[in-house]
RNA sequence: GCGCCCGUAGCUCAGUUGGAUAGAGCAUUUGCCUUCUAAGCAAAGGGCCGCCCGUUCGAAUCGGGCCGGGCGCGCCA
């Protein structure tokens, strides 16, 4: 019996035992398990059984009785039904304990089994099908092309991309979209700003446009256009030819950073084709119809407090051009066009006010409110030398994803922007992380993987030929490894549904914690050919893990270090 | 003023839909390398889970009210 089927027959067994005990105290059992939200589940202490239930205590106001007495006569209608079950195999003793949880201890041979299971599945162990295939659009970064990404922007890329590789895992079928705004009012001023530097370069003095970009990285743009055009743009008034060449820059400079962070986009969706296409108007119109765009003060509006906004949005402004909001709505029904269930957009903090007008919109376009969603990654400030760094784009003062790549590596940065809830502000002290380097955390696990591969290379020599006996793993570390093991699936698919990655990192460590445990009191090569081969079936089993979750994080696997 | 997020060990943070004795890393202290990698292991100290009420068998977790910090409230994007 594999894991996953585990949970679910036990709750089911669980489910009968329960009515049969209220129809044995003479209560008719309409309350259904699933109305009341038992909880099975892991308990922290090990003395708790491998996993434990809150059943009889969340039904003992229906029964009227005391939450033990209860848990026990579930317990006895439960191990009465136990027997005649597939469980029977799986279950060495159910316990009851004040003040009323249900304990359960699984019996070794049931361990032993998930090793075969992950043997068996390998890559593909804690895959699951509750996605049901269903089409999900995640659209994450989409920092306007204006600068180069900062950390805030790698915080949102690291997320995205595991929240996509752990969505896939759960059988969603994902597409990693990454909105372009290239055009409006910031790409005028950043060509503005090319055009200045560009012309400061011939010694022709003029004044910094307002708001301009001030960051370097502007300087650099103009060196290049210079190398490229020289003079020829000197006297023009156009900015098209600026606007064009530091786009493509910057885009280019963008893909490279995220593609060296490890994170992969499917799409690259221009906003300037999106409004070339006309289907910003058309989405207009399409409001329209349906009654909810209306003329004010010069102006054209949305009526998104019709579906809950707090006030109505302007569409288009009384110059006739739109605001932000209209390519927008357009975008997203676009996505919905494209054959999407599900709509995932992930965003900064500063866009927060900007999700009851985005839902009113999905709702006004017809669509289920719940199938779009906007998860806001909170910002990571920067602390160096236990200063804040002030960051800003315009003034120039950032620091860059690829710095903090270049500082503390990939590994180490992805570690840090997951290992924390989306919602939890995240301090990051450069400092303080490059002092740690070598003791921080994500080298544990990564230790781990390394370690497991020296001992699998060594074995190698030996040629070990026996079989593989289960039974010889008795030890209290090695029955720690396989109940963490045993919990996997269960991790990944909470990450999913929780749509928290730190879940999966949290297991890992787990994972680690028991290895490092397991390696520094047990040898794996020993002199018993029966033993060793059953202890590298065990560590096998433990790096496929290792492997699987750290490739859902977009953390690398080190065979040495 | 209104809205969103946060407040847990000296520091940075975990704590799955309320559960049993609140955890990890760093920092401090003490042990452990003749055997598969010491980036490791074993252990100690360190906490009114911001404060006050409430909900119930049971609250770090849920509700209300304060206090403190961050962000947002445009015909900006």
């Amino acid at each position: 019996m594999h894991y996953g089927a585990f949970e679910s027959q036990l709750s089911s067994l669980l489910e009968k035992a329960v009515a049969s005990s209220l129809t044995s105290l003479g209560i008719h059992p309409l309350t259904r398990l699933s109305d009341i939200k038992p909880e099975i589940d892991s308990p922290k202490e090990r003395t708790h059984g491998d996993i434990s239930t809150n059943v009889a205590m969340k039904a003992c106001g229906t029964a009227g009785k005391d939450p033990l007495y209860f848990a026990n006569l579930i317990k006895d209608n439960l191990e009465k039904a136990l027997a005649a079950s597939h469980l029977k195999n799986a279950i060495e003793r159910i316990e009851t304990r004040s003040p009323g949880f249900i304990n359960f201890f699984l019996t070794k041979d049931y361990l032993y089994s998930g090793l075969l299971e992950i043997i068996r599945r390998k890559h593909n162990f804690g895959r699951n099908a509750i996605g049901g295939g269903i089409k999900v659009n995640l659209e994450f970064v989409s920092a306007n092309p204006t600068g180069p990404l900062t950390i805030a922007h790698g915080r949102q890329a690291a997320v995205g991309d595991s929240l996509a590789n752990i969505l896939e895992f759960l059988g969603y079928r994902i597409l990693r979209e990454y909105y372009i705004n290239d055009e409006g009012v910031q790409i005028d001023i950043l060509a503005n700003s090319i055009k200045f530097r560009y012309l400061e370069l011939f010694g022709v003095n003029q004044k910094f446009p307002d708001d301009g970009y001030k960051g370097s990285y502007i300087s650099e743009i103009a060196s290049a256009f210079k190398n490229k055009y020289e003079r020829k743009f000197i006297d023009t008034k156009d900015l098209k030819v600026f606007r064009e060449f530091g786009l493509n820059r910057i885009l280019q400079d963008i893909k490279k950073d995220l593609k060296d962070f490890g994170v992969k986009f499917d799409i690259w969706y221009s906003q300037r084709t999106l409004r070339k296409s006309g289907k910003v108007e058309k989405t207009i119109q399409f409001l329209k119809r349906k009654g909810r765009i209306y003329q004010k003060d010069d102006a054209v509006w949305f009526e998104s407090t019709a579906f809950g906004d707090d006030k109505d949005r302007v569409v288009l402004k009384s110059d006739d051009t739109t605001t932000y909001l209209a390519p927008d709505i357009a975008y997203h029904l676009d996505k919905y066009r494209r054959g999407f269930k599900r709509l995932v957009d992930i965003w900064g903090p500063d866009h927060h006010g900007y999700i009851p007008r985005m839902k009113a919109a999905v709702k006004a376009l017809g669509y289920p409110q719940d199938s779009f969603s906007a998860l806001i990654v909170q910002l990571a400030t920067l602390y160096r030398a236990g200063r804040v760094v002030s960051m800003s784009t315009r003034a120039g003062e950032f620091v860059t994803l690829r710095e903090l790549m270049a500082e503390v590596g990939k590994d180490v940065a992805r570690f840090c922007f997951l290992s924390r809830r989306l919602s939890s502000h995240l301090d990051f002290d450069l400092d303080v992380i490059k002092k740690e380097s070598s003791e921080n955390p994500v080298y544990y696990i990564q230790y781990a993987h390394a370690r497991i591969w020296s001992i699998l290379e060594h074995s190698k020599k030996a040629h070990y030929s026996a079989r593989f006996d289960s039974k010889l793993l008795r030890e209290e570390e090695e029955l720690d490894i396989l109940r963490i093991l045993r919990r996997f699936p269960q991790a990944v698919s909470i990450s999913g549904k929780t749509q928290e990655p730190n879940i999966i990192l949290q297991y890992l460590q787990d994972l680690a914690a028991a290895f490092h445990s397991f390696y520094t009191k047990r040898r794996v090569l020993t002199d018993s050919v029966h033993l060793t081969k059953s202890r590298l079936v065990l560590v096998d089993c433990v790096r496929i893990v290792l492997a699987n979750g750290l490739g859902l994080l977009g953390i690398s696997l080190p065979k040495k270090m």
